[in-house]
DNA sequence: CAATGTGAACAGCTTCACAGCC
DNA sequence: GGCTGTGAAGCTGTTCACATTG
């Protein structure tokens, strides 16, 4: 394909393909159309085929995509292919939660360290990592930590993203009911599990 | 306005309104303009305004929007002046930290009932609610529950979908990382922590 | 023949610009 | 003057149709 601005909503969807296709890649399967991978994920085809186009050409004209080389690619592409390590900040219940979800092995994410600023959390172990103060997270710069996962209570967002933002954390998913200020360079993710339920009793 | 099809994108911020209203309200602040709100929000004034017109002019020129009564219009529109019962289900560390949420309350959300399969959980309490044994759904249908939270493990969300379907359940916000087959009437909100934190790496 | 890759048409959403009103 | 409400313009993302290839 010629030039392209890749669409955020692409973007937005490559993680999906890459959960798939790791999956289907313990399964051992060989390739996969993007014809099954839609009826899958309730995606249309083309949609799927467009996405990747924009990366490349990686299928094969009357086979399909081959499973390994395409999880490869979409690794490549996210920046998932060498291991990325990630900051938890909060260890509340929600932060507990978070640090023993299965889910981020696969999609090459690890949760490196967790910080919390209860002195009685302090020292404490959660997983294989010891929870440390909240003040250490200056200690992220040297460390390599890009990546931050905020669980915090609301009022305490904004002050633990502006430690993060100065120790170099260039992305922030968010899972405080706030919107967080930060310099643009700097991407964050905001889920609110309150705020998406609230959108369901208008469908019913 | 004439007639127009409301955008799925302004019902998924009418919430988000709501909750910047609802804490206005709190504070007590009588009006706020679309320009302020924008600010707090991260959003573009405009958009603000083209969402609220969609269901009617609240506003006033000059002034702004009355916090208490567009707070009140929205509640009405998004269903959530009379609490919204929600049924959890999955008591494991996620459900934990949901079930302790404070965000719901907010929102007119209330989570009413809490499901489990461990038989070690069944019958212990957590918060104001004891956990049910997940064989139980079925009674959501006389209790009036028509949303759920899937919290469970990425194996039995598929079958504890199909269950509170056919609980008469019509909006599920799915948590596990898995796509869900449910019939189309049914409305499905799923969140993927890790496929979140999966995109960041991209924009570093 | 089965499936990809892609320009072009289409649909949906956002932004603009400004008339209208307090 | 300040701010809302809104048609129209502009933009972004999706879907289609089909040429293309193994």
């Amino acid at each position: 394909m010629k030039y392209h601005k890749i669409p955020e909503e692409t973007i937005r969807r490559m993680p999906m393909y890459l959960r798939a296709l790791s999956l289907l890649e313990r399964q051992g399967q060989q390739t996969i159309s993007s014809g099954q991978l839609a009826q899958q994920l309730h995606l249309k085809s083309p949609q799927i085929r467009k996405d990747l186009s924009y990366f490349g050409a990686f299928g094969t004209r009357g086979i399909g995509y081959p499973v390994n080389e395409t999880a490869r690619q979409i690794r490549a592409i996210l920046r998932l292919d060498t291991p990325q390590k990630a900051a938890l900040v909060g260890a509340g219940r929600l932060g507990t939660a978070i640090a023993s979800y299965p889910g981020f092995s696969l999609l090459g994410l690890d949760i490196a360290a967790i910080f919390d600023n209860a002195p009685n959390k302090i020292g404490k172990r959660l997983g294989q990592l010891i929870i440390e103060d909240t003040r250490a997270v200056q200690s992220l710069k040297e460390r390599n930590i890009r990546l931050a996962i905020l669980a915090t209570p609301s009022e305490a967002a904004q002050p633990c993203a502006e430690a993060l933002v100065k120790a170099g954390v260039k992305g922030i998913l968010n899972l405080s009911p706030c919107t967080l200020n930060v310099p643009r360079k700097v991407k964050v993710v905001s889920i609110d599990i309150a705020m998406e339920l609230g959108i369901l009793p208008y469908y019913l």
